[in-house]
DNA sequence: GATGAATGAGCTTTCATTCAT
DNA sequence: AATGAATGAAAGCTCATTCAT
């Protein structure tokens, strides 16, 4: 970002801007959503987003921070305690991801789909993060003992696994699955892997 | 494809070019692939390119199509058959996965990254197919009878959740992960799916 | 138009694009007046010309309708009252098309005989509603009865055989006859034309 | 052209190119009408076509003289002796020339739509000569005396003010007017305007 | 003679970005 | 600060014509 937006003008020019991202993502696509039709929808000059922003990138990242802290906050509200049922933990986010991945007229999976041309690290690392954490502490509470390495890798699989099988399906024109019979699926997978073994794979 | 190759040069075209697009698609990703680029690689002239195929789309539907059929004798080559064991076939089939992905300098692991603006129905068709049947058999095998609508959920979610989360570790700069752990941990992960439960899910 | 010119600058830029576009068909030919060609005879880049116009098309639209525009007005100005003598009100009428048609360096025959390739309609109708409604007057003064359809045929004939009778005489290298010559023949035609039969063809 | 067709087999080429050109033209307009597509018309390659005929001006000029020959032929078995009733010949003209227009599906209205685009003069003089000797021979039986340059500008107008406004009908989506009533107003036009004043205009 | 593969200049169009106003 | 006019490299694609086979 070029500037701090130290006033309440530019807060709010800041905030419009990735409004409007966001919007001709949706109505348009990742790469339909040029400059000129982001600056139009915002109501605002080419010259002022970049006066605010470095560029289509800078103003995608924010965006996709911007939605990352969305996504942050609504795990943190989720609830799941450590001390919980493992299953109903699970549960409860993976139907939070549907519904988020369902929500924003589809911004969530058009920006998945293409996670690799974003800066995307910060948010997998976070929701990485996130379930580490959570696992960790459950874990603790539940068997005292548990290799951490170990943990790590089935995070990362079960993160990605659930993601990308969830577009994967939303993307779906006619799906042949239904969502429901899906999320069920995954809890089951996840469930069942989360549970197996000597904690060591 | 445009024309029909009638005399052997043509068909050597046509190999040579899509060999180029495989080659631009490594060297500037799908987006860098235009066609000045792929005709200055393949050592030809754009006009030349167009005399074979309808554009941009048509060379890399060419080469998905190529890849799927590579893949597809892949997978008929490898062990599995449906009186085996069944961690022994998930096995084997990860592995390959993996091994796929890590040939041909990356190019797999780009076009699995952007499926969803390739024609990659057909692929994810195939390959979801092949699993349901290998599914099928070793089931009835094994168990008599199953609910086979179960079973199409059930593939769907393995063959998503393994590809993607592969494409994901071999894209990452500095995984965190090893390859080999995660390999193990998906194996662990499908085999306890897919034993799981009254084969209702 | 693709752009509602806002500044003083770019009202300025619609009004030199169409001039070279104007300029640009009478060095290069209607075939030969291609958007780069256009761009630089304007001086500007193609990606002006662009923001101006959606494309080639459009840029000939607008430089038609100024030319229509400006014909109706020298039209109106032409001292055609129905009130007055037919053959003057015709003779006028002929020599101002002529007198068009021999300016602009050529730019309104090369037009015409492409009339198949632009969107003439417009211009076409608007030609022939003049001097249908001027026909229309004229008899009201004179026979005070005359059947109107029969007028629009009249209209149809006279209009078109005269516009192209003179663009194919003007388009000759070494025309063996002289313009005089045919003003004063379609003059002759068309006189002796309107004044026939009782006013049924 | 290239080559004189001194085989057989060449004439029948020839043709057959010939053939293809006007198919073609139909099908997608002169602009459209392409050697390679004319080329695939004929069931010939390309590179026959260019043996044939120096090139795609060369195919066109051979297909409008052969036109213009055929209607040379049709003119010629017209009814129309200089002895004969004035207004008989010129709607037997007339009514000739809409039949063909209307004839070829198009390829004739498709050819004279484009006229300045096509080695055309020659036709032209033809269609003019034919009907200046006639105009001569017919005054000259009934007139004896008649000024000769004066018809050569009655035959330039009224050769060209027919064809143009017949293509002109032709052309219309939505005609407003009849093609007979077009026809009777040029036949009313034209007569009166042979007959007119002392010859001189 | 016949073939059709190969050419490449040139067209239309887009869009991230700059900079004079 | 804000504007929006201007840029121009680069993309996708066509087609008359040539020439090795």
């Amino acid at each position: 970002m070029r500037k701090r937006p130290q006033q309440q003008r530019s807060r709010q020019m800041v905030e419009t801007l990735v409004d409007a991202t966001a919007r001709c993502i949706v109505e348009n696509g990742l790469d339909g959503a040029t400059t000129p039709r982001i600056a139009e929808l915002a109501g605002v000059s080419v010259g002022s987003l970049y006066q605010y922003f470095d560029g289509k990138e800078a103003l995608i990242e924010a965006l996709v921070e911007r939605m990352a802290a969305d996504i942050a906050k609504g795990l943190k509200r989720l609830p799941m305690e450590p001390t919980g049922n493992l299953r109903d933990m699970i549960s409860a986010a993976i139907r939070f991801g549907f519904t988020l991945l369902n929500s924003g007229d589809g911004l969530y999976v058009e920006l998945v789909r293409n996670w690799h041309r974003l800066p995307t690290q910060k948010v997998a690392d976070t929701l990485q993060q996130h379930f580490l954490e959570l696992a960790r502490l459950y874990f603790l509470k539940h068997y005292r003992e548990h290799p951490v390495e170990n943990l790590q890798v089935r995070t990362f699989i079960i993160v990605n696994s659930t993601i990308f099988t969830m577009v994967r399906l939303i993307s779906q024109d006619h799906p042949l699955v239904r969502q429901e019979d899906v999320a069920e699926g995954l809890i089951e997978m996840i469930v069942g892997y989360m549970e197996s073994g000597p904690q060591a794979a």
